[in-house]
DNA sequence: CCGTATCCATTCCGATACTG
DNA sequence: CAGTATCGGAATGGATACGG
């Protein structure tokens, strides 16, 4: 999206995503989306940025595929903005957000918000990195083989 | 890091966890640091990005305790940049990036790089948002709590 | 090799005013 | 309500030159 040492080509999959949605208040536009926020006023008042940012923004989005325009639910005559299935699957991208943000960006003192399952109440589980056997893997369990 | 409306103070650990590493440059820097990467020279000739701004970029990451300067690996007088345990669990992100990245960011012809496990060859697994019961969740089977 | 210091162009962001 | 138009200041990014 944003003029830059063109990467975009890069066979590196997180330099791709990174394109579409590396910049603050594109991810914070999709986490009030995951939030129920549909509404152009709704994200406005939430992040509180300038009008024509967030109309650039969902431009993008839009543009994208992360984000489509719809017909209001209320009836009225304005368009909604929906996370199409592309954008939906950006759901484990925000959890890992998240639960990196509760561990490490909360002093001691502090509560953040927290992600439950809403039939049981509880807290998701920790997203984890896993073999094909099952087993547990972090960074030094794994390389990125070149495109095979 | 960057200034912008404060949402540094939010409750949500996404606004916060962005306001440390939702820029560009800063996710691409800690991917290359899983890769391997530590001194500046290997950074900068991979991403390609101007001095200065590797610079700074690399004094925030430090500053925040996602990378510490150690000394260097080879017994040169140099020093190199290492991820620290708050750097290294940012591990799941970049996983689920580079998912996201390999199912939406490539056209049917193009292949991306892979990361496997190193003792299997195999890919890692999907990154999948799982209740504590194990059962698999959407964005739809959740709900934020305000701050319990 | 690892930065720092400048300079300049571009972009971003916030604020405000205006329109259907 | 949902944008568009415009403006100015700040930050970003690229390039280059310089120093330890």
């Amino acid at each position: 999206m944003v003029k830059r040492t063109s990467l975009e080509n890069a066979d590196c999959p997180v330099a791709r995503s990174l394109d579409a949605i590396g910049d603050w208040w594109s991810l914070m536009i999709i986490r009030d989306a995951f939030l129920g926020m549909r509404r152009f006023g709704e994200f406005q008042k939430s992040l509180g940025l300038a009008k024509n940012i967030l109309t650039t923004r969902l431009r993008t989005l839009v543009g994208c595929g992360i984000l489509e325009l719809v017909p209001a639910s209320d009836g009225s005559a304005y368009r909604e903005y929906a996370l199409t299935q592309k954008g939906r699957d950006l759901f484990p991208i925000l959890v890992a957000l998240r639960q990196w943000g509760e561990t490490y960006a909360f002093a001691p003192g502090e509560v953040p918000n927290f992600l439950v399952d809403r039939k049981s109440g509880q807290p998701v589980q920790k997203l984890e990195v896993r073999a094909t056997s099952g087993r547990r893997l972090n960074s030094f369990d794994t390389e990125v083989r070149p495109r095979q």
